[in-house]
DNA sequence: AACTTCCGCAACCGCGCGTAG
DNA sequence: GCTACGCGCGGTTGCGGAAGT
């Protein structure tokens, strides 16, 4: 069992050091050396504990200590170390020429601690802004492909349909080819299979229309995209938030506005 | 001028580790 | 191996001066 380790509170003063005390310990330390804490305040004529005496002098009274008046390479220094080494303030003062583990740990907690901190801050919406700013990017990127792919759909899906309406024998579409010079017209008599095939065509496009559908449709590409779907086949479309079925254009620019104001504080909220 | 609040800093406190007996 | 002790470290407190109302 450990005995108590304190000093003896009827005997010792406690608080702040006077000029009197200071002169005493600093002149007892520096002739005797400091060999034990604990018998030092007796020897030297004063009323401390020795843990306090032992305080005193090694972050006050020992000799080249340097106190307040920090450079920013110390402040750099401190900062660089802490992020390493945590609040090890001990190791961090070994490392800074008279600067005591108590001063700089007060220094941190008075200073450099909000700055960290609002550096962080501010480092944290640069990376999120970036964040959303690439991210919007790869949406953009990717309505621009579904659109591209949309489009070329749609106008094979148009000629193939005037094929399949105008010619009694025709080739079975094929969306492997990419010009319509290489189709050839007029070997065979088309069957239900050519109908279905064109069906499933029509659903994949449908269904790329949806995906679409997901992303805000931002460009005049887009929506006009949603148009010919429609008026290809009204029932398979889905509703749009961003397509006004009723007078077959997109929603007002107010709409859009209006959306942007709810991504813009959404991303507030994360805050 | 008086009072309150804020802030920096010195000092205290409790805990853990190392070591001597 | 156990205990008592000293020391060092890091968290916390509280004093006193500055700033604000």
């Amino acid at each position: 069992m450990r005995t108590p380790r304190f000093c003896d509170k009827t005997k010792v003063r406690k608080g702040t050091w006077t000029p009197e005390e200071d002169k005493r310990l600093s002149a007892f330390v520096t002739s005797n050396g400091c060999w034990n804490w604990r018998q030092l305040p007796k020897h030297a004529g004063l009323l401390r504990c020795g843990k306090s005496c032992r305080l005193r002098w090694m972050n006050y009274l020992r000799p080249n200590i340097r106190r307040g008046n920090y450079t920013k390479e110390e402040d750099e220094t401190i900062i660089t170390l802490h992020k390493s080494m945590g609040n090890r303030w001990s190791a961090i003062a070994a490392q800074l020429r008279g600067r005591t583990d108590n001063d700089i740990k007060n220094y941190w907690h008075s200073h450099l601690k909000k700055l960290v901190e609002d550096e962080t801050i501010t480092l944290a919406h640069a990376t999120i802004q970036n964040s959303n700013h690439d991210e919007l990017s790869n949406i953009e990127t990717k309505q621009e492909e579904i659109s591209h792919q949309v489009n070329n759909d749609l106008v094979k899906l148009e000629t193939d349909q005037i094929i399949v309406e105008n010619s009694s024998v025709i080739q079975l579409p094929s969306y492997e080819v990419s010009s319509m010079a290489d189709a050839n017209v007029g070997v065979e008599v088309p069957t239900s299979v050519d109908h279905l095939l064109l069906h499933q065509e029509e659903d994949r496009i449908v269904h790329d229309l949806q995906v679409l559908e997901m992303e805000p449709m931002s460009t005049p590409e887009n929506s006009n995209n949603y148009l010919a779907a429609y008026l290809l086949d009204p029932s398979n479309v889905p509703q749009s938030p961003y397509f006004d079925v009723e007078l077959l254009c997109p929603y007002n620019s107010n709409r859009q506005e209006q959306d942007d104001d709810e991504l813009d504080f959404k991303n507030l909220s994360l805050w």
